[in-house]
DNA sequence: CCACTTTTTGCAATCGGTTGCAAATCATCA
DNA sequence: TGATGATTTGCAACCGATTGCAAAAAGTGG
């Protein structure tokens, strides 16, 4: 496979064709599975290709084929470490299934439109959007340009292909938990707020807790899912009291966790915290944060299943549930 | 530009000129800065090309062209959130100029090869390298296929262009700084000691602590750049009694950090510690870590700079300068 | 207004594969 | 062995743009 040098310019499929005096034909049938050749001149076209280094050209067939093995990912926020642990298995996943990754990395604010024009030239095969933030329905359906989308981890208002977490069943793990911890006065630093992920927390967190008769005694906005604003949140939130404090995602519950330590509250004895993910980073022993782990591994299987389907026909929403990961963060060791 | 519902198929540059009455190639030239045609031609066709919703077909281009405007970018490790903040920000440079990013994940182990005859096929542009392990030059030059290969914040031992951090400054920079602040009894916690930029940054700063006459108390070793190997690598120093460590990176810093005071040590009065990369979390208050800051913005902008010229002859191997980013886990606040 | 230069436009070949169709080969069975 | 059907192979059109070349149009000067 590694033979020779590689020549400046690659060898076409006819070149090698006539090196070894088959047609051409014969040479694209024997790297196309399943196409009609005997198993005999099959061979014989791959040994010789290994022999001189060909390969067939992917452009050349993404030409005819219209399919270009390309999967676009459309993501925005890298900053947030469940995102780059999310892209790194994905794109993993779908190399195996023989697929490519061109990510599209948009930045808030800027033109947004303008950014995606790339995805419809490019005609990728699927899109799959992670980007939780900025791009409405619309935009995305236009982006996508008659081609497949697929939301994973969120949602939309359409009934596009959606892989998500069960946000519901999250939230209110968390207050279940802080229910059997015996925390009554419970706080929420919410995400970005105008996101449908976070309004479904949000919702479910609050209907859970008036289920349980718990009160919430506070809850902070903030405008990212970021270390500062969680920071800020716990903050905001002290003056409230609460016992508990339930963050929308682990990055803001470990800048509320550092807040608070610095605040000299006690974790978990004055407050328990939560978070949402499970981040590399919340098992680690300095944080030791109670979260909701996110399923990531099916999260992508059902994405990689759902581009290589012919069709979505059911289950256009798949909604997995993750796991209560209990740390010292709210359990007193 | 977002006009009407896409078509099933999109249009031709021979349909959207059967539309308006002119040839295909006028067509193509419209939209192909500086090609022979009229600027009121140009607009006609750029203004029906709104209209119909054309855009010129990517993947066509290539075809005839034989540039594909997109870069194979070679990541191994995104768990060291250093790489995702460097990819995120070098997408969107490419982005600016005109290109996508073609993501090759390549898992560690597993064959190699195998994972990267997708970037021979794909015909990439430009084959930008960021990941630090795994592949030899030759591996490399054999992946890239003829094309052209940027070693970013990564060091070969061939003459292939290349952009890095200064890490024998950086290394340095730290070692004077544990002098001026009086610490002689000095311990490393080593990266990945097989990559060249992990030898570099433990020879410089051996060198430069001889230099000074200060002593190497010890050091540890490590398999990777993970927290975990950095709180090992702290316990395994404890025995030497430093009264400074200096980590191989940010994330083994962190996981040092862990460690000691989980120990009692107290960080910097006992132990000063120093990091490099200055990764985001590295200025979270939690942990306030002085560090080496790698200059991120000019890594990439040489890199684009590399992308887009016709030939690298000269400066091809660029190390800049970062800088000492002196926080609270050296300095006595 | 005409001859001549410069610019604009269209024609048609080309990039490197894929695939429908027909010809050639092989296999099977009477 | 010859007829018949099943496989295998090659031919050639095609995917949708780019671009060299020649024809057409526009601009210039006398």
């Amino acid at each position: 496979m590694m033979s020779d040098e590689s020549p400046a310019r690659p060898l076409t499929s006819r070149e090698l064709a006539a090196l070894i005096g088959v047609s051409q034909s014969a040479v694209s049938r024997a790297f196309t599975p399943g196409s009609s050749i005997s198993s005999k001149l099959r061979a014989r076209i791959l040994g010789a290709a290994h022999e001189y280094g060909y390969q067939p050209n992917a452009i050349a067939s993404m030409m005819t084929t219209k399919r270009t093995k390309i999967v676009g990912i459309v993501v925005s926020d890298m900053r947030n470490p469940f995102y780059p642990a999310l892209i790194e298995r994905l794109t993993q996943a779908l190399q195996r299934v023989g697929f490519q990754s061109l990510l599209f990395n948009i930045s808030p604010g800027a033109r947004i439109e303008e950014q995606l024009v790339a995805i419809r030239t490019y005609n990728v095969d699927t899109v799959i959007v992670i980007s939780a933030t900025i791009l409405d329905d619309r935009t995305l359906n236009w982006a996508a340009g008659g081609r497949r989308a697929i939301l994973l981890n969120r949602l939309s208002h359409q009934d596009m292909p959606t892989v998500c977490c069960d946000n519901v069943a999250g939230a209110r793990a968390v207050v279940d938990h802080f229910h059997a911890i015996d925390r009554h006065r419970i706080g929420y630093v919410a995400g970005l707020a105008k996101t449908a992920v976070g309004m479904t927390r949000q919702g479910a967190f609050t209907t859970r807790l008036a289920e349980l008769g718990m009160r919430l005694v506070g809850s902070a906005g903030s405008e990212a899912y970021t270390f500062e604003a969680g920071w800020q949140g716990a903050l905001d939130l002290l003056a409230a009291r609460p016992d508990a404090i339930f963050f929308a995602s682990d990055i803001l519950a470990l800048g509320g966790l550092g807040a608070l330590r610095a605040a000299g509250v006690r974790i978990p004895e004055d407050i328990a915290v939560a978070g949402f993910d499970d981040i590399v980073m919340a098992g680690w022993p300095t944080n030791d944060l109670t979260t909701y782990r996110q399923p990531v591994d099916q999260l992508i299987e059902k994405a990689i299943e759902m581009t290589l389907a012919a069709e979505i026909d059911e289950d256009r929403l798949v909604l997995l549930p993750g796991e209560l990961i209990i740390r010292g963060s709210t359990s007193g060791d």
